[in-house]
DNA sequence: CTTTTCTGACTTGTATGCAAGATTTGTCGC
DNA sequence: GCGACAAATCTTGCATACAAGTCAGAAAAG
C-alpha cells in the first residue's frame, strides 16, 4: 500500500529483500543464506552482506553457526510460544490503548480485508500469507507508533516461519473472519473487545499450531524431489488434498 | 543480580559495554562513538567495531551520520513520545498478562526495591538511573518472556538518552514510591491494577519531561567547563541545589 | 581586518586478502 | 562392499588497504 517507511532507515536492499521474501513465506525457515552468493546476487562484496546479516540477527530472523553459515532462524517451540505470547501482550496493548478510529484508518482496514478476500478467492497462498501477516502491522501504523511497527514487522516475520514449521493444516477463511471481527469491533469503537478479539484470535492460531512436531532436517531435499512432506505417521501414503499454508 | 541474558547470542563486549554505559548514564546522548578509538580500546579492528554499530542502529541506540562519525541517539520529542507509548503498551500488557507471582518472584522485586532504597540513601545516583530502569525488566523477566525483555531493555535504554535531554529535575523518591505500589498491587494478586499504576508511573515520569526543550548542542563543552547546564531561563544564576538526575 | 579558497588531517564506506574451522569427497586398506 | 582416514573445498572471522567525503584551520586575496 504505502512504500518503506518514511523516516525509517532504509540501509539497503539486502535486509528488506530477505525479510520480504520471509513474509511472503517464499523463503523457509532453516534456509541456508551464503555470504558469497548474496554477495554475487546484489553486486556487493561480503562486506555488506555481512552487515545485513548481522542486522537481521539482531531482530531475531537469523542466526549465525560459527564457521558454518547463516541461516534463517528455526524458532524452538519454547521460541514459538513467546513470539505468540509478546505479540498477544503488543498488540492487544495497542488496541487497548486507542480510543478512536480515523476516516482514513477505517478505510485503510476495508481496503486492507478486501485485498484478503480477493487473496481468497483467486487462491493466491503467497499473497494471502503477506496479507495476514500485515493486517496486524496495519493497525499499528493506525495507532501511530513507529517503534511498534518495526518490533511487530520482525514478530509477524518470526510468526509466518512458526507456521511453516509447526502448522500442518490452516483455513485462511478463518484468520480472515478473525481479522473482520476486529475491524468491526474498532468500527464500533470498542476498542477493549477489539484487544480481547485480537488475543482470542491469536491464541485460536496458536492452538492450531502442532508444537511437538520436530523441525524436518530434510525438508529442503523433500520438496526438491517433490516428495510428500514429513507426515506424523511415516507409513501413511500422501494426502491427495494439497495442503494449503499460509502465514497465519 | 543475574548475569547477561543465559541462552541470548553474547555477540562481543563493545555493544554490551556501550548499552550498559548508557544504562548507568555515564554515556550521554550525542556522545561520539569513534571507530578507531573504540577498536584500539578493544583491542580489535575496526571491522567488529562496525559490526556492533551496525547491530546498535538497529536497536535505535546509535546513529550513523555518514562519512562524519557514530552519535549515541538524541531522540526527538517525537520519539520521546513514541517511546513511552510503547513502553506503557509492553508493560501494561505484560502485568495484565500475568496472573501470579511466584516465591521467588516477590523475592526478587523485594530485593531490587531494597536496592533502590539503599541507592537514594548513599546518593548513588548512577546506580539509581541503572535501578530505575532496570525494575521493569525485571518485570518483564519475571513473566518469562526474553523477547520482550530484550525489547524492554533496549527502550529503557533509550528512556535513559530521552530523561537526560529532556528532564530537567527529579524525584527519585516518587519514581520508586510508584514501583512499591506497583509490587504491592501484584503481591496483593491484583495484575490489572498493576498495569494500570504501571502505565500511571509512565505518565508520571513523561509528564516530567519538558519536550519543548531543544537539545543544547553545547552540553558537552558546557560540562567539561563545570558551566551550569542550559536553564529555560538564560539568565537566572544557577541554582546552589545540586541536580539530581535519574534514569527515570 | 574580513572573506575566500585551499590544503591536509580526520572520519566512515567498501572491497579484498588471508587465516581458521567445518564439511564433504575421494581414496586406501581390509 | 564397507569403514577409516586424509585432503580438497567449502564456509565464516577478522584485519587491512584504499576510496571518498567532511571539516577545521592556514594561507592568500580583497
Amino acid at each position: 500500500m504505502q512504500d518503506l517507511s518514511p523516516q525509517q532507515n532504509a540501509p539497503n536492499g539486502i535486509d528488506e529483500a530477505i525479510v520480504s521474501g520471509i513474509l511472503s513465506a517464499r523463503i523457509r525457515p532453516g534456509t541456508r543464506l551464503s555470504e558469497n552468493q548474496l554477495a554475487s546476487l546484489f553486486s556487493v562484496s561480503r562486506t555488506r552482506v555481512r552487515e545485513a546479516m548481522m542486522r537481521l540477527e539482531q531482530r531475531g530472523i537469523v542466526k549465525v553457526s560459527p564457521r558454518r553459515g547463516w541461516f534463517v532462524v528455526e524458532p524452538s517451540a519454547e521460541e514459538a510460544i513467546m513470539v505468540y505470547a509478546a505479540r498477544r501482550v503488543i498488540e492487544a496493548g495497542l488496541l487497548g490503548s486507542m480510543d478512536r478510529l480515523t476516516e482514513s484508518g477505517r478505510d485503510t482496514l476495508h481496503a486492507h480485508l478486501t485485498e484478503e478476500k480477493l487473496a481468497i478467492a483467486a487462491g493466491d497462498r503467497q499473497r494471502l500469507t503477506c496479507l495476514m501477516g500485515d493486517f496486524h502491522i496495519r493497525i499499528a501504523e493506525l495507532a501511530g507508533n513507529a517503534i511498534l511497527v518495526e518490533i511487530l514487522r520482525d514478530l509477524t516475520a518470526r510468526t509466518i516461519l512458526i507456521s511453516l514449521l509447526y502448522q500442518s493444516d490452516f483455513h485462511a477463511m478463518q484468520s480472515h473472519l478473525g481479522h473482520c471481527r476486529i475491524v468491526a469491533a474498532m468500527e464500533e469503537g470498542d476498542f477493549l473487545k477489539a484487544a480481547a478479539l485480537s488475543v482470542e484470535h491469536l491464541d485460536e492460531v496458536e492452538t492450531g499450531l502442532d508444537l511437538s512436531r520436530r523441525p524436518d532436517p530434510l525438508a529442503d531435499l523433500r520438496r526438491s524431489l517433490s516428495l510428500p512432506p514429513q507426515s506424523a505417521a511415516p507409513r501413511t501414503p500422501p494426502t491427495t488434498k494439497p495442503q494449503t499454508r499460509t502465514g497465519e
